[in-house]
DNA sequence: AAACGGTCCTGTAAGC
DNA sequence: TGCTTACAGGACCGTT
C-alpha cells in the first residue's frame, strides 16, 4: 500500500503530468469517495497550479481551493485518452482539457475531498514531515513520555511523525534494533536522534527506488522498470535474519501485521 | 488524555 | 470442484 514514499513518486508524476492542466469536469460511480461534492463541482474550469505532497496526502493546488487525495490502501490514478472505456474499479473520472484521468481505487477507501484551508485541515491529523528541522530527539520524547504505546503503533501515528505506514514502520524497527513492541515512554533521548536518523534513511532509500509498491501506480502513467527496493522484514516472516540468519517472527502490534528480527531487535 | 475496538471494502487464499 | 470464511489495512470515531 502506498505509503510517504510511493506517495511522493506518484506526486512528482501528476505533477509533470496534469500542472497547468485545466479540469473541466468530473464523473462520479462511487459517492463516498468524494466527501463534499458540491465543493469539487465549483472547481470546474480550474487550472491545476501545482501537485504536491503532506504526509500520506495528495494535494492539487487549484486557482482557488486545493483537492486533498488519500489513496488508502489501493487508490492508484490511471491516465485516459479521452472516452476511454470505464474500468469497473474506477470510481471518479477527472476530465481534463485533453485526457481523462481515472481515479481507481478496488477496496473503496480511498477519498477525495476539497479543503480551503490545509493548516486547518491538517493541523489536528498531522504531525511533522520526517525532514522538517522541527522534528528532533526532543519533541519525539515529549510525545512519547505520556504514552504507554508500542513503538509501531507510535510510528504508525501520523500526528506523532507523517507519513509512516506499516511496512515502513517494520523497516524503521529493524533499522533502530528495537523491538516493535518497545514501550514508548521507555525509550531514552539518545535513541530517540536514532529513530530519526533511520526513520529518514529508510524513506529515503524508499524514495530513491521510487517507492517499494508503487510500479502499479505509475506504470499506467509512463514509469516503468523500477527495481523493488530491498525490504529487510516487512512480509519476509519465517525467512532468515539479513543481519543474523535468526528466522523472523511474525506477529501483531496493533491490529496489524508486524515481522520483526527476534535477535537483533529487544525490548528496552 | 490516551487507548481501544469497530467500521469501511473487496480480492485473494485457505479450508472443508 | 465449489462454496464459505478469514485476512489484509489507514484513518476515523465513539466508548472506555
Ligand atoms: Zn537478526
Amino acid at each position: 500500500m502506498p505509503e510517504l514514499p510511493e506517495v511522493e513518486t506518484v506526486v512528482l508524476i501528476l505533477d509533470e503530468q496534469i500542472k497547468g492542466h485545466q479540469l473541466l469536469d468530473h464523473s462520479v460511480y462511487w459517492d463516498k469517495t468524494i466527501v463534499n461534492h458540491q465543493e469539487l463541482l465549483a472547481l470546474h474550469g480550474q487550472k491545476v497550479m501545482r501537485v504536491s505532497r503532506r504526509g500520506k496526502y495528495i494535494l492539487w493546488q487549484m486557482e482557488t481551493s486545493n483537492i486533498v487525495i488519500h489513496l488508502r490502501m489501493e487508490g492508484k490514478f490511471y491516465k485516459l485518452e479521452k472516452n476511454a472505456a470505464r474500468n469497473k474499479h474506477s470510481h471518479v473520472i477527472f476530465h481534463f482539457d485533453d485526457f481523462d484521468l481515472a481515479f481507481n481505487d478496488t477496496r473503496k477507501f480511498g477519498r477525495i475531498e476539497v479543503s480551503h484551508d490545509l493548516d486547518h485541515y491538517f493541523s489536528h491529523k498531522l504531525g511533522f514531515e520526517p525532514w522538517d528541522e522541527h522534528l528532533t530527539k526532543e519533541y519525539l520524547r515529549d510525545k512519547a513520555k505520556s504514552r504507554k504505546v508500542h513503538l509501531k503503533t507510535f510510528l504508525l501515528d501520523q500526528s506523532v511523525i507523517a507519513g509512516i505506514g506499516n511496512i515502513y514502520a517494520d523497516e524503521i524497527c529493524f533499522k533502530l534494533k528495537l523491538s516493535p513492541f518497545t514501550r514508548v515512554h521507555h525509550i531514552p533521548l539518545y535513541k530517540w536522534e536514532e529513530c530519526i536518523e533511520s526513520t529518514r534513511q529508510v524513506l529515503a532509500e524508499a524514495i530513491a527506488s521510487g517507492g517499494t509498491t508503487v510500479r502499479s501506480y505509475t506504470a499506467s502513467l509512463g514509469i516503468t522498470g523500477r527495481f523493488q527496493l530491498q525490504i529487510h522484514v516487512y512480509g519476509r516472516a519465517n525467512q532468515p535474519c539479513h543481519t543474523c540468519n535468526t528466522a523472523l517472527i511474525k506477529s501483531v502490534v496493533g491490529q496489524r501485521s508486524t515481522v520483526y528480527c527476534p535477535k537483533c531487535q529487544k525490548r528496552i
